[in-house]
DNA sequence: CCGCTATCTTAACGGCGTCAAGTTTGAACT
DNA sequence: AGTTCAAACTTGACGCCGTTAAGATAGCGG
């Protein structure tokens, strides 16, 4: 096993450098945030010397994209069994998404900062891509499943369709991942730090957030599952 | 007097170098994004030295601080433009500040990164948190006028108070926000380029967000201002 | 046991932010 | 007017950054 740090270091040669490495990243992420972290910095975390990622990761933007799409399963994974948690208990599935969403982002900032940061990432990579597809698609079977329309087989989006825009719910597939992603960054930013920081401040946001927020979600959700399926192009 | 780019310029002195430096970094960060930004180009396209801007600005993040305050200044004008119209025509109030914020985001990314970007900004800066105050103060007025509360003698707050967390409608103006500020992050982020970058898809987008989205909205509100004013911390 | 290849090191390049010290300038004061 | 002086800017240097090229090492298949 040895995962978590205890790698094997034979004096030349690492052993699993490139897992020491998103480790390293990781945790530099977290402690000093988007602003302190350097390539050099992860490499000495790791004992080893500037030039060395460079085989494993291409360059900055390969190691960064690797952690993103650590991201992008984490986000999924967390989305999943929030879901599974939730069909077990009878609670509001949409709600337990949300929820897993901002839990990735305040267990994991680091992570979810190079997701959405806009650091520069490989811009072809095909695995982040699967792996956002894969994430983004539980968002959008489980906001359908919230309107009440039926998921065709209740199977996953594995690539994104091209005229995914024509989608009937769309709107409401952008409103539950706005909120969602709104109030996530803002507090992993900062943006509510004046209320993050008064003495419950967080239990406070907390206790809104999956309390009166997801029932305004829901408020909103019923608005438009009782709305026929209009023509979703025609607005003005 | 003589503002917007053409600044005199006598050999040694610059002339202006704080207003040129503010427009460099603008440009630079509107054309090159976050990644790209650097002092010495900016300084560069100002015709200076790199350690030039160090007397006005102290360090790079001094620049940042007065460019966020910049842009927190931008939200709260156009947000009260907006509202204006929107008095002037009848429409509706919260949704005019809805998309002031989004066309703040879409006309001004550079600002709009700096603000909400998480770079390194001064701290304890007075000025920028005056400016974050008073556009935070116009989204709480808006949002009471939504529910119906009535703002007292409709004035802005000029400081937060210490106690802000227990604001009855608390919930509501988060939910607004997160809305707002989580469309137009993830619109200028990239996230939504799937969509964004079909053909007609920028289009569809922004019709989306101030038609159905914002009904969305609107319904959200509603089912909050129906409800008695409770205890807002007694959740779960 | 030998060689081969992936892995890592060392050394160097240009660019970055920032500081210390020196130079120029406009303007205030006599 | 001429002098003085502080503000504005330059030069040069420092350490750190990401990246590359060339060399050293070691595990592994033959």
């Amino acid at each position: 096993m040895m995962a978590g740090g205890a790698t094997k270091r034979s004096g030349y040669h690492h052993g699993d450098l490139r897992q020491a490495m998103i480790e390293a990243a990781e945790a530099v992420l977290a402690e000093k945030g988007v602003g302190g972290f350097t390539l050099r910095e992860c490499a000495r975390r790791a004992g080893v010397s500037p030039a060395a990622p460079a085989h494993h990761f291409g360059n900055l933007a390969g190691l960064l994209t690797a952690i993103a799409t650590l991201g992008f399963d984490d986000l999924s994974e967390t989305m999943e069994a929030a879901v599974a948690r939730a069909v077990a208990s009878g609670g509001d599935r949409l709600a337990a998404i949300c929820e897993a969403y901002l839990a990735v982002a305040l267990n994991r900032p680091g992570r979810f900062r190079v997701v959405f940061g806009r650091l520069g990432l490989k811009s072809g990579d095909e695995e982040l891509r699967r792996a956002a597809v894969r994430a983004f698609g539980i968002l959008v079977r489980e906001t359908k499943l919230a309107l009440g329309r039926g998921v065709d087989g209740g199977e996953l989006l594995t690539r994104l369709p091209s005229s995914y825009g024509g989608d009937a719910d769309l709107a409401e597939i952008l409103f539950v991942w706005s909120v969602t992603h709104g109030f996530s960054t803002m507090l992993i930013d900062g943006q509510l730090a004046p209320f993050d920081q008064q003495p419950g401040g967080r239990e406070l946001l907390l206790g809104l957030y999956s309390g009166r927020l997801m029932e305004m979600l829901r408020a909103a959700m019923r608005g438009s599952a009782a709305m026929p399926l209009a023509n979703p192009a025609s607005h003005g």
